[in-house]
DNA sequence: GATGAATGAGGGTTCATTCAT
DNA sequence: TATGAATGAACCCTCATTCAT
């Protein structure tokens, strides 16, 4: 109920004989789609399994042939939001870089892949949901930020140079996320008040990071 | 809030201590310690107020001579742990002002006022339980962000001076905030994986501000 | 009870192909005679959903399903004991009408319908909680009373004729019914101490009132 | 909790030493008189001691200082408001006797102390919880109906004479009291809808039994 | 005696989960 | 497979009652 094995939550998709299967795995996204809506809008606590089911247009007891029960339908869906930027940390990272080209990367992903996305009220999600579900936030720290940290900290090395004064960000690449963290959150938070140009805070993010080390890297 | 002790707050003075108004305020603040404690370990919804309850040494039906109800009991969480730092919002800024003094201040003050306090959760808190809780959102922006992001800026704009290059971080003192943002989050979910060293992680973002900015400023 | 009336705005018995309808009707008519007999044995304040639900042999969440809340089961069960009733009132009135035979109608109306069911309990439910469900006394006067009272008046200026004496019971036909509600009271407080013959009760009613009006009415 | 013992619920009025005896029965009296007022308002169970307590100007904990509990208070309510009515049952019927005239006096007492008083929702609160409250509708019982019925029954017969034809009446006295139970509920419940002219109601009442009863009585 | 803060059992209501259809 | 009526454990909140002051 409150809390399932470590990482081992994976899905049971039961049999679906003949050519039920396309369909049944529309309904099974139709259903994570709709539970992203659901939990993103109001938490996953006050979020009843009726209105997901409403939502992805089916009955109650359908969602519990797909998943066993509310919190795995969680951990699913923060699983499979991510799975794909997962993959992208996977890939080798390509041969020569600047800084300018990396943070343009990074900055264009983020941007793209999460923000301009519902991955974003993923993320936001595991941040909000984390502290009550532990196994989440530790795949989202195994399958994530494991990887992304010293991936990033390792084309930081190549973009800077050795010698160059990018030792504070290498040694703390999680000062190159923390904008887009920034922006996740005023977004769900504050956009009715005031909005957050995201693409801005981003540029002039990287603006300041390239003074900031390309000064040292490009020196006479 | 007044002060709560790091970790232990079991306050049950069964017998007859003091003045009715003094006890009656330090129930209050038990009260108040205790729901943080539930809140920040399970979130709102997933805190019984009867966990509260038995945490503040009371019984269930005490919380209610106190707090409306559970939503209540949140606001006044809220309010009660951020109205010191509201406070310091207020007051007028200092005179002279260099971009390193303004960092340091600002570093320090996070640091020994937030990270170093239970208030870190109540802003993680805010964050978390915000999209439930407009009322809570609203409040926090009023008071807080919107008073932070244009003293901040004002501080800036004081700090860089006119025609410098801070104008990244005037536009969006945001990027200011953000690594603390990161700390935060970090420590309540990843802190079991891997530590983040919350004044290093500050350090080099001061660090790499000042480089970016007072290259500008100190050009020849 | 088992007879939900036309006027009921039942709460929502929900679609089921085909024995699900009679079978939710039914599960609908169970609840409401078992809020009946718990309510009339222990007033409403008193009566425990809990009860309500053992009785009607249903788990306590069904209630649930069929009536918004403990307040719309009493509102749904006072209108549908009584909506036969009402439409009795809404009958056109026969032709030839003598005060012996609109008496004896009347008695033996309530006594069949009234006095003889458990409408019985229902009246004296609404006497008794009137004061706090303002809005079944207010149904009660405007669907039973608002109407009774000027068609039995109307039925009397018939059955006694102008000039006849019969003013007073045209004045306050309440005068015809008063016998009926003490009977109905009497029986709930008193039966086990003395029984009161209803039925000698409404023929000694009947006797006296054809004794005042009909000596008026046939004089020599 | 739910019910005391058959009738013995004698007050415990503690011993309030030299003058404060006076003080303290004007509080138990203004006890009994926002009870009234209030369980008159909202019923029994809906009336919270709180409630009382404020309007009769005391501290909660004061109510249990005169009355062992809400059962108590409300027995000791009725019984304090019906006292005088039952030591007027008791006096010994005048010695000549006109039904006219026994008919007045009865109406005029109704409408004198109990209509004209608050004693009359003290009638309604018996007819509304007795069945809530055995032993009080037992007190009533015993107390006023039992001393009632028989005592206008033997005024009646004297009042008719022997041979008359109010044998009606002799054997249901109750149809005496029923116009008065009418006007207690019309009003307590239909007031705001409609006005039910209680005087007007027992003066038709009154002439109605008389020409039922007198023509008989009266003849040739 | 009076007070009213504190108590905690009790009950209305919700909602995740099950299962007969 | 899909459904949604039914279940009942859980939890918020109330309020009669107590008791230290």
């Amino acid at each position: 109920m409150s809390e399932s094995g470590s990482g081992g939550n994976a899905a049971k998709p039961r049999k679906h004989p003949r050519g039920g299967a396309e369909r049944s795995a529309a309904r099974r996204d139709a259903i994570l789609a709709a539970a992203l809506d659901e939990f993103a809008a109001a938490g996953f606590a006050a979020t009843r399994i009726d209105d997901v089911a409403r939502r992805a247009g089916v009955a109650k007891g359908t969602i519990y042939l797909y998943f066993r029960d509310k919190d795995a339908l969680f951990h699913e869906l923060v699983r499979s939001a991510l799975s794909p930027i997962i993959a992208v940390l996977e890939q080798p990272p390509p041969g020569e870089i600047t800084l300018r080209g990396l943070l343009g990367v990074l900055t264009q992903t983020f941007v793209r892949e999460i923000f301009g996305t519902r991955r974003k009220d993923v993320i936001r999600l595991v941040l909000s949901e984390g502290p009550r579900f532990p196994s989440v936030a530790e795949f989202y720290y195994r399958e994530v930020v494991a990887r992304a940290v010293p991936a990033v900290r390792e084309l930081l090395r190549r973009a800077v140079g050795p010698g160059a004064g990018g030792e504070a960000l290498v040694t703390y690449p999680q000062l190159i996320v923390a904008p887009a963290l920034v922006a996740v959150m005023w977004e769900a938070l504050f956009d009715r008040f005031e909005t957050l140009e995201v693409e801005g805070l981003m540029r002039a993010h990287c603006e300041l990071l390239l003074r900031a080390v390309e000064v040292k890297g490009s020196g006479p």
